[in-house]
DNA sequence: GTGAAAGCGCTAACAG
DNA sequence: CTGTTAGCGCTTTCAC
């Protein structure tokens, strides 16, 4: 273990190296215009000398406030939480806010241990995914007195506040695309709903896309699976097993689609020619890809920035601005579909 | 913002409703058989009653202890981070401790401001990727009296402690492998080495075995480009219009590999037929694209989970095993090169 | 301009 | 088995 060698100083340190009071001490490092020239030379000083930094344990315990912002998200890959963290960031780092980061992998019981335990550190505020929590969770995080904010799917009854976008028509609008152009099947890969409300809604989309264009969403359409590469790719070989005259398939997610794509290459199956495939979350993949993705743009970093605006606003007292903003969403159609 | 409504309930107030001691409280919840069983039940129903959880702020001042342990990494995404915290977590989560994690973006500066920001945070312990930081980095992380582990790569002198596998030998086992079965020239494709030793490593691995066989490492076969599936694909533009007979190609990251992958197919270039490719990392894209990429497996959740066993060893004060530990890697050879 | 005093909510000795 | 007494290092409030 790096030894700690000689103790790091308190303020009290530099008040007595300095000769004055730790009042004085604060004054010069908060509005140092308020402190004698003389007196402001010593302590900068000692200031110096010491190497102080303000142990942020201590002023948090004291001053009631920890400047820690907790963000939640299934993953911590996939680039989705890596932007919204980026945007919420960008967006509070200038009032000295820091984040904290927690992964629930898609489960709602996790989801609560973390929720549990950002609140026993007393995180200043707490941004979730999703608008699906288990009673408990929404209970803590209604009573915990701090901003809340929900993302990337728009809730019903918000706890507190959300930003996102409508998953259930951004993937409606996907597939209407698909069912305008291609006549056949036009099957449904995503990930399980339970617990993932955006996942869940995404489903909702293909199904009513489906239904306005008179074909029947027959559950064996679908595959639900994990979410990686591989399950795509085993997904699609289950749908074509299924329906071997598919002629279109909607994935919840651009590494399904990725996946997929993956599995036709290797079975020898034209896209789009034979079969097209539309993806969702415009992840880098998606345009680089051959072909490149159909897919639905979602303002992932806007979310973060959005939500982080949001905090610092209520933590402000002026908690302005609606308490539920649609950043909406971009149908991208390139060649796979 | 989610209304507070009553105050949350300290280990006094708890103690009050039970009439005992705050002592007794504590007791009844660390170690409840030193309690008297009637005590216990009436300070069991207060806790329930109170609904009190632990203010970890508080704790941690008074302990001296945080129980966080911070991780920085380049990027939240590409799951290098992802599994290396997975493992970590998995490794301490059973010590009652809790993870923050911050990213670098490659840059050696943000490193040393999250060093500070995490420090002042009284943090228990700290891993860092990689083995290069900038002096005041080392000389904070040297002076913090916590145990500290850098990870991915293998250190000369380590600050404390290390565990990683050596990014030099394992792209020279790659590049060994290309040598060994293509005959013109091999090309590189690489991030910049800038504050990134392991990115300088990996290609000082491909000079290294490209001399070894007897051809010069000339530098027109490098690109360097950011890291990114786009700047794979532009960078093997880059090289086939400087060597139109390029016969393979090594890249420092899966990433980059897939990305010149991609464009090979929108070129129509036979690979490995006409061009090989090899990457690095075995993220899960290498796997699944068509053909699939010769890489190399580095064992990312290992270097978490051994980087929390040693951390927990010090922390307990028995500073036993090796200093620094090498996890080695594995190559894997598919169909892509 | 400067300082003294009283906590923040918990833990860590030490007494009984 | 239970309680008392001091802090942890800072902020806050009020006096001088």
């Amino acid at each position: 273990m790096a030894d700690g060698g000689a103790r790091r100083s308190r303020l009290r340190d530099v008040a007595e190296l300095a000769g004055v009071s730790t009042m004085t001490v604060v004054r010069t490092m908060r509005e140092p215009a308020k402190v004698a020239d003389t007196t402001r030379a010593r302590v900068e000083a000692a200031l110096l000398r010491t190497g102080y930094t303000p142990d942020l344990v201590a002023r948090a315990l004291a001053s009631q406030r920890t400047g820690m912002i907790a963000a939640l998200a299934p993953l911590l890959s996939n680039s989705l939480i890596a932007d919204v963290v980026q945007g919420m960031s960008d967006a509070v780092a200038g009032y000295g806010f820091h984040m904290m980061i927690g992964a629930t992998g898609f489960s709602l019981e996790r989801e609560e241990e973390l929720v549990r335990a950002f609140l026993a550190r007393r995180v200043d505020a707490i941004f979730v995914t999703g608008i699906m929590h288990t009673p408990d969770t929404v209970r803590m995080l209604r009573d915990a007195g701090i901003p809340v904010v929900e993302g990337a799917n728009l809730p019903e009854a918000p706890i507190d506040s959300a930003v996102g976008f409508s998953n259930f028509n951004a993937a409606r609008s996907v597939v209407r695309h698909l069912c305008g152009r291609y006549e056949g099947p036009t099957g449904c890969i995503v990930a399980s709903s339970v617990g993932n409300d955006r996942m869940r809604d995404r489903h909702g989309g293909w199904a009513a896309a489906l239904e306005e264009s008179g074909r029947a969403a027959d559950p064996s359409l679908t595959a639900t699976v994990e979410l990686s590469l591989e399950a795509g790719a085993a997904a699609l070989g289950t749908l074509m097993a299924r329906h071997p005259n598919l002629r279109a398939v909607f994935c919840g997610s651009d590494v399904l689609a990725a996946g997929a794509l993956f599995e036709c290459q290797r079975r020898g199956i034209d896209v789009p020619g034979r079969l097209a495939i539309a993806g969702f979350d415009d992840l880098d993949i998606a345009r680089q890809v051959v072909p490149a993705l159909t897919t639905v743009r979602v303002p992932r970093y806007e979310i973060g920035w959005n939500a982080g605006q949001m905090i610092i606003d209520r933590i402000a007292g002026r908690a302005r601005g609606p308490r539920t903003v649609d950043l909406g969403f971009d149908l991208l159609v390139r060649a796979s579909a």
